[in-house]
Formats: C-alpha cells, sequence, structure tokens
DNA sequence: CAGGTTCGCAACTTGTTGGTTGCAGGTGCC
DNA sequence: GGCACCTGCAACCAACAAGTTGCGAACCTG
C-alpha cells in the first residue's frame, strides 16, 4: 500500500494541476455529448492548444475518451479511475485509524 | 461542482506529486509515534532537504502535522483532509452516472 | 565542556511543464 | 470548387518546483 498502484498514481499525477482538475469538472459536466476543445477555450482565457495538451495528460490517466465526430474531436468523462484513485487515498487513511484502532485497545506493538 | 473546494484542492495538489504520496504513505506506516525528516532520509536516497519541502507542502495542505521532541521533529499522519479529496473525486464520477442515468430514463434534457 | 546530532534557513542549479504562436491538413457547407 | 472551421504537429518561452549544497544554531550525551 506504500505505493499508490499504478493507476491511482497517474490519476494523481492528471489531478495535480488545478486548471486541469476544472477541465475535468467542465468535461463532466458536458455530459453524454461531450465538448470538443475549442469549445472549452472560448468560455475559458487560455489558448486551445493548452486545452488540448491537458486533456491528452487526461486522457493518458484515461479519466477522459477522445471520439471524433465529422470535423471534431468531442471529449467525454470516464469516470472509472476516479474510484481507484479515491480508493487508494481512502487506503491510507483507513489503514492509520486501524492502527490508531489497535493502539487503542491495549495492544502496544509499535507496527505489528 | 466544478471547481474543487479550497480544502480538497489544496490536497490534490500536494499528492500531485509521486515522492510525495510515498513519502505520505510512509508517515502514516510510521504510526502515531510518527518519524522525522532524517529517518526518512536514510531510507530514501534523496537529501533530507528534500524531504522536509515535501513534508512543509504536505503539511500546508493538512496532511501531516509536525511535533518537537526534544531535538528532533515528529511527522505524523493526518488523515482528516484525505476525505475532502476523496469526496470530490466521487462527486465527480457521481455527477457523472446521475446524469447518464437520467437520460436513460428517457429525460433528454441535455442539461437540466 | 566538548563532540556528535539534528534541525532550519538560504542560495543556487536544473529539469519539467504550463502556455503561446505559427502553420499545414482535413472536413463540412454554400 | 472555394471558403470557413476545427484539428494536429512542432518549435519556442518563461516560470516554477524538485533537488542539492553549505552553513549556523540548538540540543542531547559522555
Amino acid at each position: 500500500m506504500a505505493a499508490p498502484p499504478a493507476r491511482a498514481s497517474s490519476v494523481l499525477d492528471a489531478l495535480g494541476d488545478a486548471t486541469r482538475r476544472e477541465l475535468l469538472a467542465a468535461v463532466g459536466a458536458a455530459g453524454a455529448e461531450g465538448t470538443t476543445a475549442t469549445q472549452l477555450a472560448v468560455e475559458r482565457s487560455i489558448s486551445r492548444q493548452a486545452i488540448v495538451k491537458h486533456l491528452q495528460v487526461l486522457a493518458a490517466a484515461g479519466l477522459v475518451g477522445a471520439e471524433k465526430v465529422g470535423r471534431e474531436q468531442r471529449y467525454r468523462l470516464e469516470p472509472a479511475p476516479l474510484a481507484d484513485a479515491s480508493a487508494w487515498l481512502t487506503s491510507v487513511g483507513a489503514a492509520w485509524d486501524r492502527r490508531l484502532a489497535r493502539l487503542a485497545e491495549g495492544t502496544a506493538r509499535p507496527t505489528p
């Protein structure tokens, strides 16, 4: 448990940037139809290319999927990997709580 | 829900670095007694100062607490903020699922 | 008290990365 | 066909962040 599994790791790497988080939420808010990079760009005040780069990082982490529709590329949310990352977070906290509980029970062993 | 709450945001920022994740897990594994930066350094092959910097970032996110014991500074895990970050992750996924479910019910409105 | 630890602050180097700009290739529409 | 639109690739900048090194100060211990 020390090191996060590769999947969760890349997700947390991708979500380590504020712009990317906001972008992910926006893609999620776009629903099943998804959105295009240009669409996200017009309402965001950063260049389209910057957004594309971010979306590529998110895609590499499996958080968004891309589908070409006509001449535009629509991105949609892929929520599955979020669960992995979330699971790792809670697992760290849970391990801590377990250790505390064992301590409270009187079992004074440092790390069994 | 678009932008994560400030708390979760700083947590995800802090956890966006692989070294920091591994470090956080190590501090958690140290249990209630905590660990010192030098201790973490000897078993890690990066300098103590680098570790201190990382721990400061984690502390700024509220993920670790510091306590001075004699001449050494012991860090221990503070699991509470992890829940916030985890909550945001699942909330993004949940919003998505809700939207899908509403679509499946026949309500074809794009974004109600 | 002297010596070995452990810590904290500060300066510096270096690699990564978020961001921009420019341009060429497809694709839909009149 | 021609025009407008959306995309992709590549080069390039600037800023930040990870990491190192050096040093002085506080603190146990023999």
